[in-house]
DNA sequence: GATAATAGGAGTGATATACTCTTATTGAAT
DNA sequence: ATTCAATAAGAGTATATCACTCCTATTATC
């Protein structure tokens, strides 16, 4: 099972065209040879605009820029804002669906996990992504 | 999103079971007062059996019991064998789907938080889970 | 006012999750 | 040998989630 669905990959990569842009771009710009479908994609950044982490204009030469620099927003911020929190268990989320939640030792250790994993993905910024090198000494092959 | 199924959750309460017997325990037993809907979770007990994790054996008095020592399982192993691996982004496991694999910059960070929460998910065993306080200190609320 | 863009919400097909059911097979006790 | 208590394996099913699309505003520029 994939952590990071799809929603969330399409929206760094059109964070990352926003990032190399100083005015607004269209929704159709964004998707351009990104293989993302454009009124998918625009769904997407509804949901970032509300989130307040790019800024939306209507009309003729409207489109998204950013409203918050590349160094503050974290994969972490992505992940929740576009597709939501992501826990270890569903106990910590719908507490109703196990009635041990109480005295459950695997919950203990999962909620060390879940704030570790929370805590890597927020290390990790925007801006520290983008300006790296693109795969160079072959890290992710 | 929890990235731990139920699969693994019942995998895990059922294993605890184990842990606490010295002979074979049927899967009526091992679901009795854990919520857990027997005949799914006869299922779950296979994928441990295929796994060698667990040791079955039919007819009467029959079911299962541990093949491992908790201390030897670790919350990886079960999440693995029981609801498959996790991976950070499809891109790890289906590179079709993404033609950018190679030079992708967020891949490269990606693969680097997968192995760190892969680790964690290994240093966690059963034995160390079952042996905690029940929410002593309340750890987990 | 026409046109070019986004906003919001409802709708859809495919896949995955969380199960159930049916038909073997195996092993112990009689 | 027969019966009965258990698992094995695989097909089947309902619901939810994922990955989108469509439709009807609204807003801003020319």
């Amino acid at each position: 099972m994939a952590i990071i669905k799809r929603e969330t990959d399409y929206a760094v990569r059109a964070l990352r065209k926003l990032a190399g842009a100083d005015d607004f771009v269209s929704v159709s710009v964004l998707a351009e040879g990104e293989d993302v479908p454009a009124i998918f994609l625009r769904k997407i950044m509804q949901r970032l605009n509300r989130a307040g982490m790019v800024q939306s204009r209507q009309g003729p030469f409207g489109g998204y820029r950013l409203n918050v620099a590349p160094e503050d927003i974290t994969l972490l911020d992505v992940v929740e804002t576009v597709q939501g929190p992501l826990v270890m268990n569903e106990c910590f989320v719908e507490p109703e669906v196990c009635r041990r939640t109480e005295f459950c030792p695997v919950r203990v250790r999962l909620a060390e996990l879940q704030v570790e994993l929370n805590a890597r993905l927020a290390e990790v910024t925007l801006g520290e992504v983008f300006s790296a090198e693109p795969a160079g000494e072959g890290a992710a092959r």
